[in-house]
DNA sequence: ACCTAGTCTATCGTCGACAATCGTCCGGCG
DNA sequence: CGCCGGACGATTGTCGACGATAGACTAGGT
């Protein structure tokens, strides 16, 4: 279940972070990790209890989480995970395609050869995860390998809402089982072939490229989401 | 100052919105609109009791304005209007670019012709207020223009990302007097070659429109803050 | 006169308590 | 038998209070 917390409450011993801190991330991580499922209430009391807190912490960092559309928030009835819906879905890759293909062309002018040399290292070990079929390495390789072209784009406020998204993009994989990539042994390759233009200073195809690869990830999780809500006809998880 | 709470508090008549909202919105448009100014500390106390709440609503408004950049919050010093600097400009503008541009492209395939006509009817307001040297109302105008084309885009999170980056350019506006606009005459003009761009469907096209126009507008800001920069080595205000 | 140490005040972070509200359950009525 | 209305319980929204901390101020030593 979700971490408890990690020393006694109310001692202060070395009370470094605040609690809301604390809680913001230990929330944030139990939603993304599925431990916290989509739809699932969030009731003050249990929670603040559970990881030894009061209401007031709790409650401002479900405020964050709100605004990070994480959790939704109505009114007078409390607080729950938030289900995306295909709807969404389209959303969050719409706008993840809108910033990331910028950033990539950013990432084309500014790029040391360090930066390089890092996200071909990215790729190598994308190549020794397909081998060994290690879905949730790659995976993971995949989705730093992104990440740090934000961060080489170099701009502060899109790597903040960069993670923003990413972390519905988390949330919707908890409501969608999906097999992410058509052929595991695609990825290092398409990869590279960013790295490459990266490096050849190509903002132009580093462009079409990344817009390629993040729309054939879409791509399936919509198809995926189609049928779901097909069948289910969204969520309705109420616990 | 800042407005004093519409009905009594406390008598809770007809609470439709709860504090927290209230405080948010107030808050909100005391930042952008400049009655708070930049670098101004935020005291809680002091801010809870003027707008007649107490500190638990009002540290959750605040925790969310900070999650906007709106407001910096140092864990036990205190909370102040954020101040931007020539850095922050170039990013949020960067940012504000990356968005917009893919907006316009999405909106040349959505936009309905009643979308057109009433980008239409906002070039025309903005002929009759360069006309009347009315800057207030021009700039007004320009804001609704491009709003309106992040709505035709229909992605709600892209305009929830956007009306942060344009509060903080708001914010901006508070610290640095610029004359916005090179010609006055030239705003309509700019809009009227988006909006048939836009009827046309040329995405292409729309986006460079797009594109010139928002650098145009950055450029001037940022130069104007390179200059305020090396004169007054940026933000010292501590009131 | 300047620097250092101790205190002191203003303010923050957190907590428990209270009232208001929403959903639910039960009984009565058509 | 199903629908409507009123009371109950659970949960939220808000408040005031209590320690804890950071910065300022004062006093003392060199």
């Amino acid at each position: 279940m979700l971490d408890s917390p990690d020393d006694y409450p109310g001692v202060s011993a070395v009370m470094l972070e605040t609690s809301v801190d604390l809680v913001y991330a230990n929330l944030r991580r139990a939603i993304t990790n599925g431990t916290l499922m989509p739809g699932q209430r969030l009731v003050e009391t249990r929670l603040a209890e559970r990881l030894g807190v009061s209401r007031a912490p709790l409650r401002e960092a479900m405020r964050v989480l709100a605004s990070e559309g994480l959790v939704s928030n109505v009114p007078r009835r409390g607080v729950m995970v938030a289900i995306l819906r295909k709807a969404d879905a389209a959303e969050i890759y719409g706008l993840r395609i809108a910033l990331e293909t910028w950033a990539a062309g950013e990432a084309c002018r500014l790029a040391t050869e360090t930066d390089i040399a890092a996200l071909r290292a990215l790729v190598t070990e994308m190549e020794r995860s397909s081998e060994s079929n290690d879905v949730e390495v790659l995976s993971g390789t995949d989705v730093i390998f992104h990440r740090r072209i934000c961060e080489i784009a170099g701009n502060h406020r899109l790597l903040r809402v960069w993670t923003g998204i990413l972390s519905q993009i988390r949330l919707l994989s908890r409501q969608v089982i999906v097999t992410l990539y058509a052929d595991l042994h695609d990825v290092p390759k398409r990869h590279e072939l960013i790295v490459e233009a990266i490096a050849q200073r190509n903002p132009v195809r580093v462009e079409t490229l990344v817009r390629e690869h993040i729309e054939s990830v879409a791509a399936r999780i919509l198809a995926q989401m189609t049928e779901a809500e097909a069948k289910g006809l969204g969520g309705e998880v109420t616990v």
